[in-house]
DNA sequence: AACTATCTCAACCGCTTCTGT
DNA sequence: GACAGAAGCGGTTGAGATAGT
């Protein structure tokens, strides 16, 4: 099968769409429901293929549509969400009311993925990235001499060591989340809208991540509802502030290489039956 | 103030899937 | 089952906005 002929169509408009189009898509939904969007366009006098208006009403124009940002449960879905089902836009806006696919796609893209990417994580496969040429691009953000990687720095900020050396820490600028007693998803909840800094700017004092004090996904939880323990249960922002009132001291890193908590999460993701219960599930 | 780089997001493109005949 | 058209979906683009120099 090809492309809908109508948009071959010669003459008919593309673009940004007027006030006056809105105006007479909305009137005429609202009046006759869509129906066949190809014949829409010409009934609600439209110069536009039935594509565009579909896709107009779906993305800007439907009445339940929820504008604004994204809140910081609805990043937390959409990571948690993608970890499983992959790019599935539309079955991911499944489980986000008012937010369209292409919202949480051009969200992903734009923001999501590069605080992903910072982080070390591989945002198609929500892994460590261990790849050389990415730590030594990670090596020189941290403004580490591009030829000597493991040199010129702290042991403790390299991150060759992290995934080289078996610690279970990960230097950033990010402020992540860390503190015990409070339960955090499956990924952990690295981001927090307007509380992260380019790790690229550099800083006197690094964050430091203890990815062993995260919590993972049980499975009593997971019976309990939808998205059990990979969303996390209280807020952020009190934990970032709870850091730095800490004065941002380093915490202490875990000797055993063996428990941490990607290994936990790649195990998790590896894991047939897991993959396959929430694949189900959502689906 | 002017210019450039980067970011955001609405809209398009083209492919796949669904549905009716 | 084969086919055609419509709908759905994900990747990509590009104009406008914003930030940086």
């Amino acid at each position: 099968m090809g492309r809908s002929p109508c948009c071959d169509e010669i003459g008919v408009k593309k673009g940004p769409w007027t006030q006056e189009e809105d105006e007479k898509l909305i009137d005429y939904i609202n009046k006759h429901g869509h129906g066949n969007w190809g014949t829409l366009s010409k009934r609600a006098d439209l110069n536009r293929c039935g594509k565009s208006c579909r896709l107009r009403w779906t993305n800007y124009l439907r009445p339940d549509i929820k504008r604004g940002k994204f809140t910081d449960e609805e990043e937390r879905v959409i990571i948690n969400l993608h970890s499983v089902l992959g790019n599935k836009w539309s079955k991911i806006a499944a489980h986000l009311p008012g937010r369209t696919d292409n919202e949480i796609k051009n969200f992903w893209n734009t923001n999501i993925r590069k605080k992903l990417l910072k982080m070390g994580i591989d945002p198609e496969t929500h892994k460590p990235r261990t790849d050389y040429n990415h730590l030594m691009n990670l090596s020189n953000l941290l403004g580490n001499y591009p030829y000597n990687p493991l040199g010129n720095i702290n042991p403790s900020l390299n991150p060759f060591n992290l995934f080289l050396n078996g610690t279970n820490t990960i230097q950033t600028k990010d402020p992540l989340v860390l503190n015990g007693g409070e339960e955090y998803a499956m990924i952990p909840n690295l981001y927090s809208q307007g509380q992260s800094e380019d790790i690229s700017k550099g800083g006197s004092s690094l964050e430091s991540i203890d990815y062993s004090k995260m919590r993972n996904i049980s499975c009593e939880n997971q019976e309990e509802n939808l998205l059990p323990s990979l969303v996390a249960s209280s807020p952020r922002i009190s934990t970032f502030k709870q850091m730095e009132s800490c004065n941002k001291a380093q915490m202490s890193i875990d000797e055993s290489p063996s428990n941490t908590t990607f290994d936990d999460w790649e195990k998790f993701l590896d894991d047939e039956s897991n993959g396959s219960y929430w694949k189900e599930l959502l689906e």
